[in-house]
DNA sequence: AATGAATGAGGATTCATTCAT
DNA sequence: CATGAATGAATCCTCATTCAT
């Protein structure tokens, strides 16, 4: 009944309730009348401001990833070296698996969609491309690889753990993956990671 | 031989049913119709062997866990040291990354039921117990838990990228946190981790 | 809540309930609550008892036609002769566009459905497959067919017009299509229909 | 020129896109938001043009008959003896009932409208009324109507049959019809419509 | 022991229409 | 004059669960 030239905010708002939504209960328990619910909106304003249930997931992941990848620059882009990268890691997985769980349990939904079906992967791609464009500046591409992947399971097993391990371990880690062995493949890409023009043979 | 005069693979067949449904649809997806559908069992069957939909699902993801176990038990039980327990590692992340990706989404939709209900997260404590008691044999606690959760990145990295990494790099991230770094603190656990009695240089 | 084993006519009444509710509202006013509250049965029943509209609406045409076919068989089976069967068509379409206008309209809706859909052209094929049968026993395959169409157009046109046309019309009408007429070509067929073994050159 | 400082063609538009629509579809599908997807104008429009979806469509039917008695007209008016008007009838069935079935749909659709509602049997009426004038110029009255009814009738049956049949069956039906049988009545009635003073006995 | 039948609640979506602009 | 925004009602359909058999 109430109609006119609209809150503008109200397709915010819409999306906002849905990741609390998912955080809170979970994808399966996501529905048109659940989120207007949340966002105080009439059920007819779900369709009328998404095209569907799946755009509106799809808009909402985006913002979610959007959220994620600012976090990471936020700690990455102030590094000024190797040293200060790898703390910012630290952070980071702390960061995102400690406090409250909902960026953790909106990873994981994002993962699991992204695990099936590729429009979710599109936006895990981003938000690796992202992380992986920081930590390139410190570390030769292979490393950074590995950091990334390293990453991931640190901030997944700290918030499934009953008794997460603590920031030292963390740290440990990372130094170990950034610093490479003494392994003759580890030295090859060593060399490579330096800048030396050859490795040996 | 078996009891009650009705086939008693009944109740193994819905299991399995249901977790193909998870694997191929997702677990919103799941429904007794389409459980019973996919298991050519008639919907009545549904609620008379099981409790209700949790109790299933509950069992499934039980089931999926003994089976995910079990894979890791083959892997890694094997390894006599710890270079054979490295390349164990390597094949299990490349198992559960390639092929299908069955065993891939029906960890993910675990985990994220595991982020939120305690009754799933037994089932993940249970599985990182097991993988880390047998890491344990070969590197010291902090290793093992390093190592476990890079496992777990590197799968699912490996699963969520365009592009995934090879081999190679698998085996090298592993060599890096296992092997430690050139820091204090890593060359110390290294000694434990080894049990040898001294660090060259 | 009131279950157990069932009402063996609930089908039934739904099928009924749908054609009434065509009849009296046309298909535009077709909804599964409406055949529900007119048949008397809970809306879930519904799509228990069919697997959607469509095949609701197409069991119910499918009765509407055996019913019509029926009449065409119990009209024109009887007939011995030309004579009586030409008295028969006549019956049949002033029984059909007398009294209530149910079967009128019903035919209607379906024509308007077999225009666009293939499956209910079955259904109106097999009608007219049907009735020409019949008709062929008397009267040459074309005159048949003319004879068809003929039924069809006076049955309409009486229902449509605001006068209808007396049963003089009508006989007159069938007498002319079966009569065939002295040109060459009515001559052909008319060996044809006799029998005759070859029509002049 | 065009009074309003809008587009003057938006009404007609909507009103073919509406046509079309009914056409391709089926009154079923009829909604403000098709049509106005289909015509390319805002939503917003429907409700401003148009008092009402049951306003449009009787202005869109509206507009059809015109097209159709136009057709009738095209056909019928220009037969300068009964032959002439036999050859624009058989032109008129077979123009009707092949090519896109577009006319023919519209004509079942508003039939079926026509036999439930007064407003729509107007149009139909008028129809009739039209074609019948144009037949009374070269038969008597009951041949006319016959001949109507008999137009009707082959018309759908062609276009409801797998295997439509050919220009001369619908020719030997008119001329069977027209002519009238060898019957005394039909030959009375052919006197009658010749302006001739007697039967032959 | 096993199941077909049944149903109310809730799923996503479409809708005609209203109204502030 | 024209329309984008908005919404409650109604659409079809799926669902978990119950229960008589």
């Amino acid at each position: 009944m109430a109609t006119g030239h609209a809150d503008p905010r109200r397709r915010e708002r819409i999306i906002d309730a849905t990741l609390d939504l998912i955080a809170d209960e979970g994808l399966a328990a996501v529905s048109h009348r659940r989120i207007a619910a949340r966002a105080g909106v009439p059920l007819g304003s779900m369709t009328y401001h998404f095209d569907g249930i799946d755009q509106l997931l799809r808009e909402a992941f985006g913002r979610f990833t959007d959220h994620i990848v600012a976090v990471f620059d936020a700690h990455l882009a102030g590094a000024a070296d190797p040293g200060e990268a790898r703390a910012a890691v630290a952070d980071l997985v702390h960061g995102l698996s400690e406090g409250a769980q909902r960026d953790l349990v909106l990873t994981q939904e994002l993962y699991t969609l992204a695990a099936r079906r590729p429009v979710y992967r599109e936006l895990t791609r981003e938000w690796m491309r992202r992380s992986r464009t920081h930590l390139e500046k410190h570390f030769d591409p292979d490393t950074a690889r590995q950091l990334d992947a390293l990453i991931e399971g640190l901030t997944l097993h700290r918030a499934l753990t009953s008794e997460p391990h603590d920031r030292a371990l963390t740290l440990e880690a990372v130094a170990r993956i950034t610093a490479g062995g003494d392994r003759p493949a580890a030295v090859t890409r060593t060399f490579r990671q330096d800048g030396a023009d050859a490795p040996p043979e």
